[in-house]
Formats: C-alpha cells, sequence, structure tokens
DNA sequence: TATAAATAAGATAAAATAGTCTTAATTCAG
DNA sequence: CTGAATTAAGACTATTTTATCTTATTTATA
C-alpha cells in the first residue's frame, strides 16, 4: 500500500472537515461517527495533524478540531507527509539503499517517471478540491453502504 | 511502501538470477550473499516464488534455484503478484470499501490514472529487461558500497 | 550405503503497524 | 466552584510483517 492506514485516515478525516466549511470546531466524536473509525484512533491521527498545524483544536465545551488553514492552502502533500513522514516515494522501487542517476537500479527510470507523477498529484491537489469533488460523500456513508450490501 | 520489503526481496534474486543467465541452478545461499539477504528469509521468499512455477527447484548436490521460464517471459508482475498477491494498486488512494466510476472517491480520477500506468508498467517490463538494464549491478553490490560510504 | 549438499516446512521471535483503554488537562456553563 | 465536554497523552493489546532457527526431505557422489 502506498500511503498507511493512520495517513488514510488523517487524509479522510481533512476532506471531511474540508467539506463542512465554516469556521466552528467539529468534535473528533463526530469525525469518527461519519467516517466510520474507531474514535480513539482517530483522535491519535488528529494529535499528529494538529501537531503539524495543520489542524487546530480546541478543549472543552463547544471544542473540536478545525483547518488551521484555508483549505485551498492544504494539500494532499501537507497531509501525507505529517503522518507518514517525509521519505513518502522517495525510495527506490526496489529497495536499493543506492539508486540514483549514476547508479540506477533496473527500474530507476521507470519508477522516477511515475513517482513524480504521484508526488506531483500530492503537492498539487489542496483539501478544497478534493472536498468539491464528486462524490465527497464517499468519504462517510461508504462503509454503511458496504455492510448494507452484505 | 508500494511493495512488500518481502516482494522487493523476490524481485531482486528474480532479476539476479535473469541476469545469470545460463541453465544451471543457483543455490540460495550464492543469491543471499550477493543480494546481502538474510539466508533464511530468502528461502521463504523463493519457495513462494517456486509454488507459483515462476522459478523451479532442485534439492541435493548441484541444487539450487532457476527461472522457470525464459526471462522475456516472466513479467514483473508476475512476481508482485506471486507474492504480494493480486489485490496489489487495486484499493482505493483513500481506502474507501466502495470506490468505483459510480460511487469515485474525491481522489478517484487522479488516482485511477496512475495506477493504470504503474500497472502497465509492471505488466510490460520483463524480467529480461530488467537484467538488461544498465546497472544491474547495483542490485548486488550497492550495499557494500553504501557500507563503505559510512 | 553413508555423507554432505541442498531446498522445504514449520516453529518461534522481533519489530512495525494498528487499535483500545485509561487518565490527565483544559474549558465552558450553570 | 463544580460538573460535563472535550482534546492530550500515555500505557497497553492485537495484528501483520519481517526475520531467525530448527528439523525434515531430497539427491548426488564417493
Amino acid at each position: 500500500m502506498l500511503l498507511s492506514n493512520t495517513c488514510i485516515y488523517g487524509l479522510r478525516a481533512s476532506v471531511l472537515l474540508a467539506s463542512k466549511h465554516g469556521d466552528k470546531f467539529v468534535t473528533i466524536r463526530e469525525l469518527s461517527e461519519e467516517l466510520n473509525i474507531s474514535f480513539h484512533f482517530l483522535t491519535k491521527v488528529l494529535q499528529q495533524l494538529t501537531k503539524s498545524e495543520i489542524l487546530q483544536s480546541y478543549k472543552g465545551p463547544n471544542g473540536g478540531v478545525k483547518l488551521a488553514k484555508k483549505a485551498s492552502e492544504i494539500t494532499f502533500m501537507d497531509v501525507v507527509i505529517s503522518i507518514d513522514g517525509n521519505n513518502i516515494m522517495k525510495e527506490c522501487a526496489l529497495g536499493m539503499p543506492v539508486c540514483s542517476e549514476l547508479k540506477p537500479c533496473p527500474l530507476h527510470d521507470q519508477w522516477t517517471a511515475m513517482k513524480g507523477n504521484i508526488l506531483n498529484m500530492m503537492n498539487t491537489v489542496s483539501l478544497d478540491q478534493l472536498a468539491a469533488n464528486r462524490h465527497t460523500d464517499t468519504l462517510y456513508n461508504s462503509y454503511i453502504a458496504h455492510a448494507r450490501k452484505e
């Protein structure tokens, strides 16, 4: 998998927050229920995003979390780096410790091109774009839809 | 990471085998030393490739493993599927259980395009092409080079 | 036929990732 | 000031992945 589960949870929560435009704090409880993610686990994930100043949090009644910046100013990549670190997609596809233009692994050229595309996408796509995309509702209700089908 | 470590070991060993053209069996011990991978672990990985009939193995003196087909007839994808299974790159980038054209997640379009490229590459590139690529030696000696540098 | 060379198989351990639970700290409202 | 609502922090557990170790099986050859 390209991104860790933890990271995916963070992304889904961030996009959901972006789709709830308005400057109010949203409780993690509410997010966890809409996203069908364990409340405690999501809490941890969002704490990390708060530390990275992607989210802002507030304790106590009427507290919760919200985006720390405008959704248009937060990229997919910001969230990924905060949670999965900035080595994402930097490694060689064959896991070689030394793989560069000078000393490329056999897959170097193909992989470099693809990495470029993915990184470019991550750097370019912002949370508001994701939130605006058709079927943002998939973010939170698909688990329910899925459950119903079984 | 896109591919598991186990899978990467399998790929490196397969490419190395492909570069040792000739129909002789090569011992896993020799492969493990050239690749700097634990002998026992590599043994397990290659057992899986043998089960999938990508490799052929032979016990006893002069035994070892070799490619079961011509290197030009084994794709990168063959090895990946054997080890990481065929769900590789099938999941939604945001981990949604339902994400399709009808009900796409916010990242669906971008991700579908990139997945297509990667899958296409994996399906297209064969072991002989990888073995023929410049610096196949990176496959096995870069660990040593790396160690020297430190 | 005995011994050594090899892979196969399975038990076990270690490390990383994922998830749960409890307690602490903060803040609002009455 | 007290109690309830909330995030923060940290201990703990579970699962998966990675790695190691031991024993079994097969095979060549002296």
